[in-house]
RNA sequence: GCCCGGGUGGCGGAAUGGCAGACGCUGAGGACUUAAAAUCCUCCGGGGAUUUUUCCUCAUGUGGGUUCGACUCCCACCCCGGGCACCA
């Protein structure tokens, strides 16, 4: 007999399928579309088991719901632009395309080695002018609109490199990832911005639209990153510098105004130099001042840093009690949020409480709960910051109102007074898309001595990467001294002009990707909307949860922008989204820079295709993290092993076999029973598949099934072949999905001429899955105490009378009293005894 | 600090209020073989009793609760992983 030989046969099919385009889909208004994608990689380095197992997962959607009859899309493309790029072309001397080309080109043949069912026409590629000249007509569009504008802004800046860092690439602390000896500076430049915050609410409001598609974390978390908060702002008069504007705060507990004992600003402030002009403490607020706006803009050096701050000298007026408060300046107020300002009221806020304790500024309680002893200012230990309880005093007419009334009352007086106004603020910013980089979209502006700012006309695009930059890492950005692409014409006036030579964040990249995917080919649009409205919404995105707030966030931008635009006609781009979990060595995840990757070309090669697929699939719950076993992948292997031995062994007999045809009045008992598991499997596998993901447990029924027909050995003497084909046959099924190769030859093997692409998804036979009989536990106060077989459908007191006299649970009910009785028909019975 | 996940044999995991440990890995024993590999078969949570057969008992992070019945639901706590964070 054969040996199953994975090699050859991965090779015959994927060849197969190519020459039939078994997986091209087009547009068709008969069929239900199925949109399935997983999220596109960027080609760096080799492709390992992490990449796979995601590919996987979404391969095993998109072949079920092709056998259910929908119609699917399932495209595949390459995230090319970005920095590894770049830097690897620097260090090695090369042009950072043939780098990219290079990944991709490997990539692309890990995946197709592994039998993706892709639809290869729709592939695409970023970093191609294809591309990314809509990256620039979008940009264009929301130049237009207003959405897209420049701005000074706070950045992390190496004096070295002379280019801006993201957050990640400053490390230690605050040096440079590059030149781990050079401080990382804070510094103002202009850059490009995307007026996210223009839709702050809508992308808020929109996730309930997500809800139940969407894990629960992920809407957390982006609720959360556009942080909605309510409240109100209120001026505060500067006492004792004339002809300066009021300051203003704010805050989401005005009801506790009357507790304010300090003024706090951010150390930028434009309000600060001003304060400190004239000032007594001048000299040393000065010196505190310049420390404090050297401090890094780093995440997490921010929050460990212990609050600091100083007193200017100068007083504000309280508009509400009329008290004078000092104006001071704290590290720990952003000017990046609400006003810059915050009003401090130690008492019921914890942060106000450290500063002001550290200072020795008054606590004032304004807010005391119901129960329990009143606090004292004095001697409290922590603030009091609870706003669902308790009653105001100490605040004038407003002493006894709930918190919640209060915030009422006092936003509506201070509106009406003047010095005030309720207003909703988000932590969401603008999405700085600036990067002094090379290898990215260059943002089309021209800018000219007489016009100013001019805009690339669309006739122009794509505004191309010039074909040969100085790449060193060094100095200023790559397109700004390669200078046949920054000289040029101005649009308007034809005099000399500057080319703007920053590119755009490769997120931007992959806002829209999917929507090309739909019509990759156009060079007249980014795609024509009628395309999108057949195959639009995604219904199912399959990606890392790294993802859960950048990526699909932007996303969720872009797609609202093009409704504005008109080219779409739904708010949100994608209707469910599954998080898979990574794939760990040795407890990390996989990754080139800890050296832990297993190769998933590697690994096709010493396996096959189909054991790798299915180890993924079966050595953890897709959205589990899974870690890497070597021992594991060898039982995968022999299963398969297991199934086409005996496909093999059985083919023969089952060819020679008349059509599948029997007479179910003639099963004997070992073909009933077989059928019944085989059945019983499908009804089990189908669920699994279908509304659980359980790939998993999926498999394991499968092997079950495979278990029973080797028990049942030697077939031919009691199953006849047309029985045993319609076992092979449904096992064959139910691991096309996963192992689709090896299932279209064993399919073959069988007997048919036509691919098993061409099958539907069985479904099972309800008559042959049913038990007869079944064996259900009997227990006494709740304890299994024996086992009863009975026959299915059996009345409760027939099945009381059998467990009354069966000889082990008899004895149990010796002497006693049944109290009660709970009988769940066919799956147990519960005497209570007293 | 806040917000999510999660905690079940030696390991990965199964069990959607109803027989805890399916399925796989590892390990042990056996068959086949000159031998090995491969393959096939059997056993594999702890303790105890009976030592053929079986029975009892403990056990799903800890402690409570609801229930005839809890890995599953509720409350409190512990531990692990992840995300966010002076957000006013």
């Amino acid at each position: 007999m054969a040996e199953y030989n994975p090699q050859s046969i991965e090779a015959k099919w994927q060849k197969r399928w190519e020459d039939a385009r078994v997986f091209e889909t087009d547009a068709d208004p008969a069929k239900t579309k199925y949109y399935v994608l997983e999220m596109l990689p960027y080609p760096s380095g080799t492709l390992h088991m992490g990449h796979m197992r995601n590919y996987a997962i979404g391969d095993v959607v998109a072949r079920v719901k092709r056998m259910r009859g929908f119609n699917v899309i399932h495209p595949m493309g390459w995230d090319a632009f970005g920095l590894p790029a770049e830097n690897a072309a620097i260090k090695n001397k090369t042009h950072p395309r043939d780098w990219t080309n290079a990944n991709i080109a490997e990539f692309q043949r890990t995946l197709r080695r592994f039998g993706f069912s892709y639809d290869w026409r729709r592939e695409i590629s970023t970093c191609e002018p294809e591309y990314y000249r809509w990256n620039q007509w979008f940009f264009l569009r929301m130049l237009e609109k207003g959405l897209a504008y420049r701005k000074k802004s706070r950045v992390n800046w190496c004096p070295k490199c002379c280019t801006v860092l993201a957050n990640e690439q400053v490390i230690n602390g605050g040096y440079c990832w590059r030149h781990e000896d050079t401080l990382v500076e804070v510094r103002e430049i202009e850059q490009w911005f995307l007026k996210t915050t223009a839709y702050s609410d809508q992308l808020l409001d929109d996730l309930k639209q997500l809800e139940g598609g969407w894990p629960d974390r992920v809407i957390t978390m982006q609720r959360n990153w556009i942080g909605k908060s309510q409240g109100a702002k209120v001026k505060f008069a500067v006492a004792d510098v004339h002809g300066l504007d009021p300051i203003e705060a704010f805050t989401t507990r005005i009801d506790t105004i009357y507790g304010a004992t300090a003024l706090i600003l951010a150390p930028n402030h434009p309000h600060v130099a001003k304060l400190l002009e004239g000032s007594p403490v001048r000299s040393e607020g000065e010196e505190v001042l310049a420390k404090l706006k050297k401090s890094s803009v780093k995440a997490e050096d921010i929050a460990t840093a212990e609050k600091e701050g100083f007193f200017t000298g100068r007083h504000a007026t309280n508009p509400f009690s009329g008290g004078r408060m000092p104006i001071w300046v704290g590290n720990f107020v952003l000017m990046e949020y609400g006003t810059g300002a915050i009003m401090a009221v130690p008492a019921h806020d914890e942060r106000d409480f450290e500063f002001c304790k550290k200072y020795g500024l008054p606590i004032r309680v304004v807010v005391q709960a119901e129960d329990g002893k009143p606090l004292d200012g004095a001697t409290m230990m922590e603030a009091f910051s609870e706003h669902q309880q308790g009653r105001l005093v100490n605040s004038g007419p407003y002493n006894g109102l709930s918190p919640e009334e209060a915030i009422a009352k006092m936003g509506a007086d201070a509106e009406t007074k003047g010095f005030g106004k309720r207003e909703t603020i988000f932590r969401l910013r603008d999405w700085g898309i600036s990067r002094q980089r090379y290898w990215g979209t260059p943002i089309p502006v021209i800018y000219c001595a007489k016009d100013g700012l001019v805009p690339v006309p669309d006739k122009d695009l794509p505004v191309l990467l010039p074909p040969n930059p100085k790449l060193t890492g060094e100095g200023e950005s790559p397109l700004a001294s390669t200078l046949e692409f920054v000289n040029t014409t101005c649009p308007k006036c034809g005099g000399p002009a500057r080319r703007e030579t920053d590119t755009m964040d490769t997120f931007i990249d992959s806002s829209w990707y999917f929507y090309r995917y739909c019509d990759p080919h156009n060079s007249t649009a980014p795609f024509e909307p009628k395309k999108i409205v057949y195959w639009f919404p995604i219904d199912q995105y399959i990606g890392g949860i790294t993802h859960a707030i950048l990526h699909l966030l932007y996303s969720r931008f872009w797609c609202k922008v093009m409704r504005d635009i008109g080219l779409v006609k739904h708010d949100e781009p994608i209707k469910r989204l599954f998080t898979q979990g990574m794939v760990l060595k040795g407890g990390t995840a996989m990754s080139k820079s800890k050296g832990n990757v297993v190769g998933a070309y590697e690994m096709a090669d010493k396996f096959g295709a189909d054991t790798g697929r299915l180890y993924t699939l079966f050595a953890a719950p897709p959205e589990k993290d899974l870690e890497w076993s070597e021992e594991s992948i060898e039982g995968a292997w022999r299963f398969l092993n297991r199934v086409f031995r005996l496909v093999g062994k059985h083919s023969e007999a089952i060819r020679g076999a008349s059509n599948g045809k029997y007479d179910a009045a003639s099963l004997n008992d070992k073909e009933k029973s077989l059928l019944r598991k085989a059945h019983q499997t499908l009804r089990r596998v189908t669920s699994d598949f279908e509304t659980r993901w359980h790939f998993n447990s999926a498999i394991a029924l499968v092997m079950e099934l495979t278990n029973e027909v080797y028990g049942a050995e030697p077939l031919e003497k009691s199953i006849r072949p047309e029985v045993r084909r319609e076992v092979l046959e449904l096992l064959t099924l139910m691991l096309a999905p996963m192992t689709p190769h090896l299932s279209e030859e064993l399919w073959e093997m069988l007997g048919h001429a036509d691919g098993l692409w061409t099958s539907a998804w069985p479904t099972h036979n309800e008559d042959f899955a049913r038990d007869d009989e079944v064996e259900i536990p009997v227990q006494i106060n709740g304890k299994v105490r024996g086992r009863l077989k009975i026959a299915v459908g059996a009345k409760e007191d027939a099945v009381v009378e059998i467990a009354q006299k069966d000889s082990s649970i008899a004895p149990h009910l010796n002497g006693k009293r049944v109290v009660k009785r709970i009988y769940v028909p066919d799956k147990l019975l519960n005497l209570v005894v007293a």
